[in-house]
DNA sequence: TCCGGACCGTAC
DNA sequence: GACGTACGGTCCGGAT
């Protein structure tokens, strides 16, 4: 059958442009964009459509404009490194041999719909390439959607519904409703793809949702109401036409022979070596090369390909392969043999949870060549199971392998794999490389790491998502229960997609020669280290937190008994909306406070503001602090002790925070309070067992003395290095005072200017902070800056830098990239640029803790019978020892946490021993 | 019943 | 709109 595709050109860009991080070629010419779309037109290719167009929209005005001439209205005009990119892309389409259409005067979407439909007339099979879901209006018979991207098809009634809800024939109408943001079309608010989907299979058409208007209850209803008279237009301007006048049909757009040197030639220039290599094997537009396996598993056997585009766009691609179930001994030994053959391999456990020191290990899978995978399962059972190889006899074979340092390892996020294998007896040596740090390292603040999001970005691949194999919601079931072809097609390709994703992002690490060290001397090493501590835990008293949660639970009875006589009435004191009705509306107090979105808001300012007139808003703002302790550490802490070891193990993300922060959770051991009274005595909860001792080590005013380091201010770093108390310091710079002058108040106001620098903070701020108007506030900040001239040039540096570069560096070269930093409203670009400010010194000292983690656990390891590191937060580290052995641990800490950095200004840490991490204080 | 957004509050 | 980085609790409305 004779075939037509036609390519939504500007689509396929925009997403690109913004799907993928911004390359560029060694003449750092933008090149990220025009990667994608020249990977989306060579998959196509492959396809060998008899007709094809690359269609572009034309300058000028539309029909759309003239019906509503806001139409578009919102658009950002197009970025400079989008724009250099359109002539390169025009070019290898021309030398690929594809016809480009631009008609003035209609949009390409128009010409696309139109001649669609007049091929399909003709009985050409129609496809149309777009990442624009609107186009799924024109599926029919002989018309059919792909997105090259996502590698999903859309070529039936029945995929529309699936994807949708609704008809081909409804979407315009679903379209209409929804609205459309980027076109600058309103539609109903509040209304989204499933409440138009919901709308249109009760009535129909738009038609029938607008005669059904009046009876649609709720404050959507309320808001179609409000819209009803648009919603027509909406439709129109929503409507892909097909009858636009057009004097060229389907036999004008014959694929032509491609012009290979042409292509040689800007694939060179733009450095797409897997094109390159495609274009010497002679078939850019020949024969699809043998399909190598990434799909769903048979038998055992990794079944056919999805599709060829998504070949096409795997960069790292090779021979074909297959995906294999190890059952036998024999099986077993030749992968082995080949992994170590290999030298370096991907690995990927299956597990039974979530949590890697409760998990149970359910097989293994493993991958040294791209597109050929292996899955060793140990644990799968249910009716009819095969047998599989016996657990500990099959990681006693693999032992050797895994412990071997000279064997490399890669992994995706592998501290949940060492975990998981420490515990079933492996000590996992030679973990070289991590999917998720490299890409943590390269994209930081840009991008998403997990393995499903840098599949598709990196690869152009959509993974099998573990629902498919195994369920969600209350339909899951255990990986254990999965069949083993499933299961062999799920974790095999995990393996391989994870030596892919190294093959790609490890050559981008190793071209930039500033992020490599992040990645190798400080990332890397750390994830043994992170695991170690995780593992190591902290001792819980919950007798101890049990008291004070019942302690907390009887003052929050006689709170709550206090806040219903006071109210005249019972109400939820920890529902924020029965608050704000409680005392805005009922008790008509001033409403001096709103949350971001406009609405009243309850919030500690809120209350305190107004607690001076009425006594409720303290009883309830009291409450909240005691419900806070109670609800997040009293009760949940004793709840997550790990039954194994009897110790509160919190998991680290070390990819977590974008300025390279760790973050911490399940649980959360990185927000224990410390600040009030009750809040603090948690912290006597975190106990050293008999004859040990906890030993917090904390760095003193880390951000801001790389704040000294950064700017080289003289006066800050004069302050530190003559180890003055740097508020103090501060306080008498800016008010004049001599050091032993400087009041209580004055030292609070410096200490809120300092802080509030390093966060961006303007005057309104620090006026509100320290309950001063907003001019004095903005005297305070322009004597600061008079007197530490060095900060602000640094801050204007830094801002600067950001604009210029789209992302700022710490001092050891980590890079957080700044989305927003020169786009967006105004809002989201002053947000950037406070980002901007903060990043290099959150993420300097990031970077300083970090190194230090590792020098201290290198010496720790020969004592960690005497001495464990249990705890990171963020500029403390707090270990367990034994009492004989504190001093030498204080020695050796403090030291190795000092020489962490060589900055401008002193290091200081400060330490304490405790049997519980209060007195540790 | 589950999920996610809004709001609130804890840490550094 | 106004102070950076996190996690997680409860409430509540809407989807399942």
């Amino acid at each position: 059958m004779t075939r037509l595709v036609l390519i939504d050109g500007s689509s396929y860009l925009y997403r690109a442009f913004h799907a993928l991080p911004p390359l560029s070629n060694a003449e750092g010419e933008p090149t990220g964009a025009l990667f994608g779309v020249v990977n989306m037109l060579r998959a196509t290719l492959k396809e060998r459509p008899d007709y094809v167009a690359f269609v572009v929209d034309a300058p000028g005005k539309t029909f759309r404009d003239d019906l509503y001439p806001e139409y578009k209205a919102n658009r950002p005009p197009m970025p400079d490194d989008l724009r250099a990119q359109v002539q390169p892309m025009c070019d290898v389409v021309e030398a690929l041999g594809m016809p480009i259409l631009r008609v003035p005067g209609v949009e390409a979407d128009d010409v696309i719909g139109t001649l669609a439909l007049a091929a399909a007339g003709e009985g050409i099979d129609v496809t149309i390439s777009t990442g624009d879901k609107d186009f799924a209006q024109l599926v029919r018979p002989g018309v059919a959607l792909v997105n090259t991207m996502s590698g999903t098809r859309t070529d039936s009634d029945e995929a529309v519904i699936a994807k949708f809800g609704v008809r081909p024939d409804q979407i315009v109408d679903l379209l209409a409703l929804m609205g459309d943001a980027i076109d600058n079309i309103r539609g109903v608010d509040k209304c989204g793809p499933k409440t138009a989907a919901k709308w249109l299979a009760a009535y129909d058409s738009l038609d029938g949702v607008i005669a059904a208007a009046p009876e649609i209850k709720g404050k959507v209803g309320e808001n179609l109401r409000a819209v009803l008279e648009r919603l027509p237009l909406n439709r129109t301007l929503a409507t892909i036409r097909t009858d636009v006048p057009l004097d060229v049909g389907a036999a004008d757009l014959r694929l032509r022979e491609p012009h290979v040197e042409t292509l040689r030639a800007l694939y060179t220039r733009y450095g797409f070596v897997q094109a390159l290599k495609e274009l010497d094997g002679g078939s850019a537009n020949g024969v699809v090369p043998a399909r190598a396996a990434i799909g769903r598993a048979g038998s055992g056997f990794v079944a056919p390909a999805a599709t060829a585009a998504d070949a096409a766009l795997d960069p790292a691609l090779a021979a074909p392969g297959a995906y294999e179930a190890i059952f036998d001994a024999a099986a077993l030994e030749a992968w082995i043999a080949r992994l170590r053959e290999a030298g370096i391999f991907a690995l990927d456990t299956e597990t039974d949870s979530l949590d890697p020191l409760r998990a149970s290990l359910v097989g293994v899978s493993f991958c040294c060549e791209p597109g050929r995978a292996a899955y060793l399962p140990l644990a799968h059972d249910y009716p009819g199971v095969r047998a599989q190889l016996d657990r500990d006899q099959a990681l006693d074979l693999l032992r050797p392998l895994l412990e071997d340092a000279a064997v490399r390892k890669i992994g995706q996020n592998g501290k949940y794999d060492l975990h998981v294998l420490r515990r079933h007896g492996i000590d996992v040596a030679g973990y070289a490389d991590d999917t998720l740090l490299e890409s943590f390292v390269l994209d930081s603040g840009r991008a998403r790491h997990d393995m499903d999001s840098l599949a598709r970005r990196e690869l152009g691949f959509q993974t099998t998502a573990y629902a498919e194999v195994a369920g969600k919601g209350a339909k899951q079931i255990p990986f254990s229960q999965v069949a083993i072809d499933d299961a062999t097609g799920y974790a095999a390709e995990d393996a391989d997609v994870t030596l892919r994703l190294h093959r790609v992002l490890s050559a981008r690490l190793e071209a930039e020669p500033g992020l490599l060290p992040v990645y190798r001397d400080i990332e890397m090493p750390l994830v043994g280290v992170l695991a170690r501590v995780e593992a190591n835990g902290v001792l819980l008293d919950g007798a101890e937190l049990r008291r004070q949660g019942a302690d907390l639970g009887r003052r929050m009875l006689e709170l709550q008994q206090r806040a219903t006589g006071l109210a005249g009435r019972s109400f939820n004191l920890d529902s924020p909306k029965q608050v704000c009705a409680l005392l805005y509306d009922e008790l008509k107090l001033p409403m001096l406070v709103k949350t971001p979105k406009g609405q009243p808001s309850a919030n500690e300012e809120a209350l305190e503001a107004i607690a001076d007139l009425h006594e409720l808003p303290r009883v309830i703002l009291d409450y909240r602090g005691l419900a806070k302790l109670r609800g997040t550490y009293t009760d949940k802490l004793p709840e997550m002790v790990n039954p194994e070891t009897g110790r509160l193990h919190t998991s680290y993300q070390q990819a977590g925070a974008a300025t390279g922060r760790l973050a911490s959770s399940d649980p959360n051991l990185q927000n224990i309070p410390i600040r009030t009274e009750d809040g603090r005595r948690i912290r006597t909860a975190f106990v050293a067992p008999p004859g040990r001792k906890i030993v917090a080590c904390d760095y003193s005013q880390i951000e801001l003395r790389i704040m000294a380091h950064l700017s080289q201010d003289a006066g800050l770093v004069a302050a530190f290095e003559a180890g003055a108390d740097i508020h103090r310091a501060t306080a008498a710079e800016v008010f004049g005072r001599r050091l032993e002058e400087v009041t209580g108040d004055e030292r609070r106001a410096a200490k809120a200017i300092n802080f509030g620098l390093m966060y961006g903070m303007g005057a309104f701020g620090l006026a509100r902070n320290l309950g001063i108007s907003r001019g004095e506030a903005q005297d305070y900040i322009a004597l600061y800056f008079s007197r530490y001239p060095g900060v602000r040039d640094f801050m204007e540096r830094t801002r600067a830098h950001a604009r210029e570069h789209g992302h700022v560096e710490t001092v050891f070269g980590r890079r957080l990239w700044l989305e927003y930093i020169s786009r967006g409203t105004q809002a989201q670009r002053a947000g950037a640029e406070r980002a901007a400010i903060n990043a290099p010194m959150q993420g300097t000292a990031a970077d300083i803790i970090k190194r230090a983690m590792v020098s201290v656990d290198g010496w720790l390891q020969p004592h960690r019978e005497r001495a464990l590191m249990i705890l990171q937060v963020h500029d403390e580290l707090v270990f367990e020892c034994e009492e004989g052995f504190v001093d030498t641990l204080l020695a050796e800490v403090t030291a190795r946490m000092t020489a962490a950095a060589e900055l401008r200004v002193p290091l200081v840490v400060d330490s304490g021993v405790g049997d519980n991490w209060e007195q540790a204080h």
